[in-house]
DNA sequence: TACCTGTGGTTGATGCTTCAACAAGAACGC
DNA sequence: GCGTTCTTGTTGAAGCATCAACCACAGGTA
């Protein structure tokens, strides 16, 4: 590590959380990612999709509304619904009301694909994270992830990466 | 979410926590690597390349070891450094006992490059993290993700995505 | 030596994410 | 009404990760 005078450098102890933060949140998620594909056929990016559509009035939402509550770019979910629109899990249709508006709906078939993948990505979430725990860790993780995520909010000022915002 | 008699699926706190854990986590990831690109033109992938390279003795690592040490997988890497190869970031050769190995070096420029892009991102890992959190949220986290990587680890079996295994 | 197996590393194809640019419609001002 | 500007959503290109296949070499066995 270089040493510079006005940098205020992590001490050892909060380099080896950070590094052990890295190790366990990236294995984690690929993890969860390998088990959802082997098991479902589904990236856990889409995973996400159909769960967010599936808790939705009508099984429907506007993209962009969509996009929100998956903290996803406008582009990447377009993308993704395109693929999953492929795959028959999700219908697109022009809004009434706003000619520009697109809606997404979640078919039959993918209601059945989520119901089939659910169970057993909702049990490798618990073995590895919620049964490791103790209670007391639970409540801790409670404070320390949503301090986490207003302290990156406010930092990054909300932004998702592919929103263009003002030109 | 569907209802299965055999599934135990998540509270609705544990529901709560694991969302607000995904954005979290997930934001703060895409944060720290937007400044890195934007500071440094640096993706946070091979940020971490050059780090582990910068600490190894004589900023020199053989090609596997590094992989390890990135939780990285063997093609993940080999694709990296050709990258960091064609900045002049980093130099391969081979090995001199080993006729298969290869030896990945940081260079003088990619230790410059480093030495220029980490105080801006200790700076903003700091600000994001460490200086939000309370001291007793700190300990939680050393916890925690200790607790984390072990109970990963074993469910995957240590697995890193790209190392093909026995055929 | 010859063979066979295992390991280290690279390569090319494919997939998902991001960025930039664009098209189409809505909202506002005049 | 008409032009300007903002919003919504899509598209294509480029970047990085993953997977499968592959080559080259090491180590063991006969």
């Amino acid at each position: 590590m270089p040493e510079q005078p006005e940098t205020h450098w992590l001490t050892d102890r909060e380099q080896r959380v950070w590094r052990t933060y890295l190790a366990a949140t990236a294995g984690l998620q690929a993890h969860l990612d390998r088990r959802l594909r082997a098991d479902a056929g589904i990236p856990v990016a889409y995973y996400e999709i159909l769960v967010v559509l599936s808790e939705s009035p009508g099984l429907t939402l506007r993209m962009g509304r969509l996009a929100e509550l998956c903290r996803s770019s406008r582009s990447r979910l377009s993308h993704a619904v395109a693929m999953l629109e492929s795959y028959g899990w999700v219908s697109r249709c022009a809004t009434e009301d706003d000619g520009r508006g697109s809606l997404a709906r979640l078919t039959d078939a993918g209601l059945a694909a989520l119901r089939e993948a659910a169970p057993g990505h909702v049990a490798e979430v618990r073995a590895c994270l919620f049964d490791a725990l103790s209670p007391q860790q639970l409540d801790a993780l409670d404070g320390i992830v949503h301090t986490l995520r207003d302290a990156v909010a406010a930092r990054s000022g909300g932004a998702v990466p592919g929103c263009q915002g003002a030109p």
